[in-house]
RNA sequence: GGAGGACUAGUCUAAUCGGUAAGGCAGCGGACUUGAAAUCCGCCGGGCUAUGCCCAUCGGGGUUCGAGUCCCCGGUCCUCCGCCA
């Protein structure tokens, strides 16, 4: 949520920014209501002060025995204005809310202007394996083990049914990446993959969002489009120790997109699914950590990369290309020799303050003060189908199958590092 | 799904017949001290156009001059029952 003295002070940094993301809001609108409404709140706030003077004479004349009836009189007058204004205010404050709430985050001053053509290539690793002989896709490779058809009979198209080596795989990459993520200090957490429409407004899929996602009608319950949803709102309406910070937490779950408009555009096996695997990393810092933060999530996300082997690329996400919430984003590409082209794998997001507005996660500073709000980050480590294919396709042998063995010996557990923590304490206000 | 109970600040706990939210602990700052403890003082929910005022008792309505308190709808947690992997 943008900041209301952001808005009030500096509209037109808001509206640039919003202008950049191709985001249409309202912001002279919300202008116009906040002034209304101050001046309401204002005329209420004297009526207000009114009646409890008036009332309360009403109850030291009642001790008394004197005569209160006309302060009874003025007070239910001074009552029935001021509930003309709040009728006035409460028509006037859903849509301002739902105004503020369409308001995207401001991009970081360094981040490229334009579309995605203005993507900014900021780092390549490795090489695009040599074959000597011509790489088939993963799909050709996977025959049997990764059957569209069959999910097809069970939920319908673009969902994935893994069998055998590959759902063993997967299963393992999930544990490795998860540990990879404990021995750099973080805590695993294992949320629900339902969220509410309060957390879902909080992450910011909401309200832009609401046609990529399932939603359950007669829970109103969504499915969740990304484990960011439910590991960032562990936090939802907390206030955390400064000492707490940052808490850098991780976690496998399941992500579902209805994938709306998208047909016919990087469909084939495995690239675009509505159902699909991701770890997630999601930490909560001190709003002068998250810069660092970011690099350090950039660098844990990489290093996954660099372990498996896989030729990868960094791009820094120009203001048209980022999401809703996100303020500066990494895509992680990496390399897939039997399609010939890049896999976006990892986006790693810092949000600064925009999600722990929306969600209310605040911090208590060590040397007293007022709780101010956190900066939360996130970043995919790594999701898994687009993993898969390019592994897969780097694994193969001439014959079209592939070297799982080999690639699984990539899978190992790093000794170093610290050990996995065993109940860290994360209690918070709340 | 059913029955019962609970919900006041970071936490614990008050508030008369409905009368305008009182304290303890923890925490923070300061004084005293070689240092610490103890003690003392201040702060310790949010907002504003700020000597003051308004809002705030899980959320939303209602009754009333006035609601933590009474009524209605909902939420979360706990206990029990039912169902279920």
């Amino acid at each position: 949520m943008i900041d209301r003295n952001l808005l009030r002070n500096d509209p037109d940094l808001v509206k640039r920014s919003a202008r950049a993301k191709r985001c249409v809001c309202g912001i002279e609108e919300w202008l116009e209501l906040d002034s209304r409404m101050r001046a309401l709140s204002l005329e209420a706030d004297g009526l207000r002060a009114q009646r409890n003077s008036l009332s309360h004479r009403v109850s030291v004349l009642k001790k008394s025995g004197g005569d209160f009836r006309e302060a009874m009189e003025e007070s239910r007058l001074a009552g029935e204005r001021i509930a003309l204004l709040e009728a006035e205010m409460k028509n006037l404050e859903p849509r301002m809310t739902e105004l503020v709430l369409a308001m995207p985050n401001i991009p970081d001053p360094d981040v490229p202007e334009g579309g995605e053509e203005a993507n900014l290539e900021v780092s390549k690793w490795g090489g695009p394996p040599t074959f000597d002989f011509t790489p088939r896709p993963h799909w050709e490779l996977m025959k049997g083990v990764f059957d569209p058809e069959a999910a097809g009979v069970i939920a319908g198209s673009s969902f994935v049914l893994l069998r055998g080596w590959a759902a063993g795989l997967q299963r393992r990459l999930i544990g490795w990446m998860v540990e990879n993520h404990l021995r750099a200090g973080m805590e695993e957490v294992w949320p629900p993959f339902l969220a509410c429409r309060d957390s879902v407004t909080a992450t910011g899929q909401l309200p832009k969002l609401a046609d990529d996602m399932y939603l359950l009608e007669r829970d109103d319950l969504f499915l969740i489009p990304t484990g960011e949803v439910s590991i960032t709102n562990l936090y939802r309406g907390a206030t955390l120790r400064e000492s707490d910070l940052p808490v850098k937490l991780c976690g496998y779950t399941p992500c579902f997109r209805r994938e709306a408009g998208s047909y016919g555009k990087d469909t084939r096996g495995l690239n675009r699914v509505h159902q699909f695997e991701k770890v997630e990393m999601v930490w909560l810092t001190h709003p002068e950590e998250s810069h660092r933060a970011h690099e350090a999530m950039l660098a844990q996300a990489t290093g996954l990369l660099e372990k498996l082997g896989l030729h990868y690329r960094v791009v820094l996400l120009a203001a048209g290309d980022l999401s809703f919430s996100a303020a500066r984003c990494y895509d992680l590409e990496i390399w897939s020799p039997g399609q010939m082209k890049w896999l976006e794998v990892s986006s790693v997001s810092n949000c600064r303050d925009f999600q722990a507005r929306r969600g209310n996660i605040r911090f208590k500073p060590s040397g007293g003060g007022k709780p101010a709000f956190v900066h939360t980050l996130n970043g995919s480590g790594l999701a898994l189908p687009r993993l898969m294919a390019a592994l897969v396709e780097t694994w193969q042998r001439p014959d079209g199958t592939v070297d799982v063995e080999g690639l699984s010996s990539r899978l190992v557990i790093p000794q170093e590092g610290r050990a996995p923590q065993e109940q860290p304490d994360h209690s918070v206000y709340r």
